[in-house]
RNA sequence: GUGGCCUUAGUGUAGUGGUUAGCACAAGAGUUUGUGGAACUCUUAGCGGGAGUUCGAAUCUCCUAGGUCACCCCA
């Protein structure tokens, strides 16, 4: 019967299907090896939080709170909003659970989906997955370089190709209001020149100015005071630590003085991933006053996230091989009822044996079912026919040429064994 | 939020006012009865949805929903 689908999935959301599937176990196995080598504990967290925590904590002036929000009331009047990022969420787990008291610096890693209400496009969609690490109670500068050097190792244990770092340093709260106040004079006097979302961004994010592509604004950007030459003598120091440890660590990076990132709770040291495209594979930065913001005592923080559909999306375009999982080289074939009891039976002895086998009890001719071995490419077909099950033996079909013998099928897990290792 | 392009079986496509809507791959069944990879046969399966123009629409118009790309923003 002809079905039209009813139903299709919602817009910018997609299915991830068992060919896919493979690429996500792939990043998820490469991260959480690392996440296990540097000390990282993981969590998960609620997809759903008070909508507040993310205007606190994101900025009411960004666009992910203003208009990417996905929210929603209950039925209990709260108001809630699906994550549009994690670190406000893990901040609020780290406050919450009192982790303060923990050994520090306490370090945090995940995995799993993001909501932003955006339109899509390449490399962007409006449920997208995100994996990110965070460094709680530290602010030494070796820990901003090692959340760069996680990263890039993960992206480089990944395979991918032509990776570019760039960073910046954008002060903090002693030295950023001067610098605001400088770079928005310097701007207010040029407002003419500046193109229409500038003269926005003037009044609501000065900093911003600065990742401007348009055309116009190139001269006047250009021209324009730089974050890094008006840094404290503290953020200063700090920057300048952070690359040193980069160097030491060979970590190729450029620096970019127009880097400020959207979110509005950086401080000193922010940096993104780039590939191919103008599509950022992660990003990140230290975070100093988060944790105060969100009602926990002042601890330094620092931490990045990576987009996974655009890293799986590299390694596609980049033909990035990784291992595959071990595939089947046993097919079962059966042909009759008793003998198809004794397959059920002898499938689970196979799995009890940690041996796999596929089989197709739904077909019964043997035909099909030998085509099927073929299809997944088996290495040995184990037929057991209407003669074999009173028999108690079983046919070991070699595929490759066609070469048959029978065993005792008590036997045939030893002698598959066997035959697997050569 | 703005703009461009796109939407025909599961997938990839042909078809520009009248066709039984064609092809390839995939899938399923079979080609004399218990043996795969080839070939052949058959089967399943489609114009995203709605309205309009017209004697007649996959084809023209509008709306809508998706996809895609760019801006914006971000992972």
């Amino acid at each position: 019967m002809a079905r039209k689908p009813k139903f299709q999935r919602a817009k910018g959301m997609h299915d991830i299907l068992p060919e896919e599937q493979k690429y996500y176990q792939r990043i998820y196995d490469v991260v959480s090896n690392i996440a296990d080598f540097y000390g990282f504990g993981k969590i998960d967290t609620p997809v759903v939080e008070e909508i507040e925590l993310f205007s606190k904590g994101i900025g009411l002036a960004t666009d992910i709170v203003k208009k990417q929000m996905y929210s929603l009331r209950t039925r209990g009047g709260d108001l809630l909003g699906l994550r549009p990022e994690w670190t406000a969420p893990v901040v609020r787990a780290y406050i919450e659970n009192g982790m303060q008291n923990l050994p520090q610096p306490l370090k945090l890693w995940y995995f799993g989906p993001c909501y932003r209400y955006e339109r899509p496009q390449s490399g962007r969609y409006r449920q997208f997955w995100q994996f990110g690490f965070e460094v709680f109670g530290e602010q030494n500068s070796v820990i901003d370089a090692q959340i760069i050097q996680i990263f890039y190792n993960i992206l480089q244990d990944l395979k991918l190709k032509n990776l570019t770092i760039e960073v910046n340093s954008i002060g903090d709260n002693n030295c950023r209001p001067y610098y605001k106040k400088l770079l928005t004079n310097y701007f207010r006097n040029r407002e003419s020149s500046l193109c229409v979302s500038c003269k926005k961004r003037l009044k609501e994010n000065v900093l911003r100015i600065l990742d401007c592509k348009e055309e116009k604004c190139q001269p006047i950007k250009a021209e324009a005071p730089q974050t890094l030459d008006h840094l404290c003598d503290e953020c200063h120091s700090h920057f300048k630590e952070v690359l040193e440890f980069l160097d030491e660590i060979e970590i190729p990076y450029s620096l970019n003085p127009y880097l400020v990132r959207g979110l509005d709770y950086y401080t000193k040291t922010v940096f993104e991933v780039f590939a191919e495209g103008n599509n950022a594979l992660a990003g990140g930065g230290r975070y100093d006053k988060l944790v105060k913001v969100l009602g926990g005592k002042e601890t330094p923080a620092c931490g990045a996230a990576a987009g996974i559909e655009r890293i799986i999306s590299l390694m596609k375009s980049q033909e990035v091989k990784f291992p595959k999982e071990q595939e089947t080289q046993i097919f079962l074939a059966q042909l009759g009822s008793l003998a198809k009891r004794k397959s059920l039976k002898l499938l689970g002895d196979f799995r009890k044996a940690k041996i796999m086998v596929a089989e197709s009890f739904g077909r019964d001719s043997l035909k099909a079912q030998l085509n099927r071995a073929d299809k997944i490419k088996a290495r040995y077909t184990l037929i057991l026919g209407q003669k074999e099950a009173l028999e108690n033996v079983v046919i070991i079909r070699d595929m490759s040429n066609g070469k048959q013998e029978i065993v005792k099928i008590d036997k045939v897990i030893g002698e598959m064994r066997k035959k697997l290792k050569k």
